[in-house]
DNA sequence: GAGTGGTCTAGACCACCTC
DNA sequence: AGGTGGTCTAGACCACTCG
């Protein structure tokens, strides 16, 4: 017999430090401050760099801390609430939504996108690229899929400055049944990143929206969201609270 | 004159790894398969370990792998479509949604919790931790916290068996106004994770539901999803559409 | 050019599961 | 006991930003 140590349970030491840190921005951090650099991190706790890292990696994720390459660390100040769901009954690109419209071409749909459209995956579809920027950020970005034969009206010469608002215009004339929506997580790809200003494999969360008009579904749209610095709110509820939560800190970090 | 090499553009080993995995989990193994240990694909791959690590976590993240301690790194099935919307208007607990009660408590509620019920941090709340389960596995662990006033016809003293049924019973019997949820990315913590099958820090997709009646907040629920093997479904729409969805796979994957 | 975070290496040991 | 993934180390070099 003999050992003394009962019931140890080995923290791993980068969970420790992570709590340790994320202590130390409560307390003695200002949104905005810049931290001491990885090395000298490292040296204070002890650690080698890598587990100081896996530390950062995880208060990053939580949204407490904003990472960029040649400058330097920083605490993030708490999550933007990103409306997503209220606008019920409303097409994408309807006046005054959040988004801008980058660009838009005419080519096959991603497989998995022909699969929730229900159509061939050969069949040409336009994809609508849109950006959502709050508060100056760049927070989302789109890829919004309308199958040619959804907007079967469409002209079919058009400039590329006036082929998104075409096929904009020619949605909302159809009657809006109802969407519905999906959340995951993902990590961004090249294109996605450089939009976002992150670099690629960034954590973001994927809102697939279907949109059915007439029993069937006409669009389909594909936004990516930075999962550090969003929380993603729907409004379900008609009702309206006296308690504005734009900023809280919200209830995901550990 | 000088540098042949052009606009390289040095994508990250990792990132390379990951691709290519992902090509193969595609063609060359199925669902439940187990891939090679991490060791011999590094060698294969003529990489460390710790890069062949970066990719395998990426391909976790997005809910393509599987990784078990002692067990073995396995092919993930796509994730399940877990509905949190559509039940609007039903209280938590009431007759058959899909979560099974584990324990219930009376304590004083963390910070942020109090702030999103617009209490008293000090307030005691009823705090009633359940549990979701889909096709054998536990895929999220959800805090209910009932202020005790909200339900002050409760009587005094509960058995713990009878506190929690006691508390969704009196909750019941208020006029449900309407619920709005957030979204967020979290980190699970030590207990979240012992419930979800999961090591502490896993990727975990937060949701938190604000109960309103009477224009108050009378219940807040704070749900833990796993990240990996969960999309969440917001069944916004009354239409039902003809193609079941169940068994696709997301469009996250990057 | 100096300083930052991002990538990568080649090891070591540990906790856990299965046989 | 043997094999798996999880943690940790001490270095190196690279890409990027900024003065």
């Amino acid at each position: 017999m003999g050992t003394t140590q009962l019931e140890t349970v080995p923290e791993p030491k980068y969970w420790h430090l992570k709590t340790v840190l994320a202590d130390a921005l409560d307390s003695e951090f200002a949104v905005g401050e810049i931290l001491p650099n990885e090395r000298e991190l490292a040296a204070r706790f002890g650690v080698a760099r890598a587990t100081l890292r896996q530390a950062l990696e995880q208060l990053e994720l939580e949204g407490r801390l904003q990472r960029r390459r040649g400058v330097g660390t920083t605490v993030a100040p708490p999550r933007m609430g990103v409306s997503v769901g209220p606008s019920q009954g409303e097409w994408p690109g309807a006046g005054g939504d959040a988004w801008r419209t980058i660009g838009c071409v005419e080519a096959a749909a991603p497989a998995a996108v022909a699969a929730a459209l229900g159509t061939d995956p050969e069949r040409p579809v336009h994809t609508i690229r849109r950006q959502r920027t709050m508060r100056g950020q760049s927070v989302a970005t789109e890829l919004l899929y309308v199958p040619s034969d959804s907007v079967p009206a469409l002209p079919g010469n058009l400039s590329p400055a006036a082929h998104a608002p075409a096929v904009l215009r020619e949605l909302h004339t159809l009657p809006l049944a109802g969407e519905d929506r999906a959340v995951e997580l993902g990590s961004a790809r090249a294109e996605d990143a450089k939009q976002l200003d992150r670099l690629p494999g960034a954590p973001v969360l994927v809102v697939t929206t279907r949109y059915v008009s007439d029993g069937r579904v006409v669009a389909v749209a594909v936004a990516t969201y930075r999962a550090d610095t969003c929380r993603l709110t729907f409004g379900d509820s008609g009702v309206e609270i006296t308690h504005h939560d734009e900023d809280e800190r919200g209830l995901a970090a550990s």
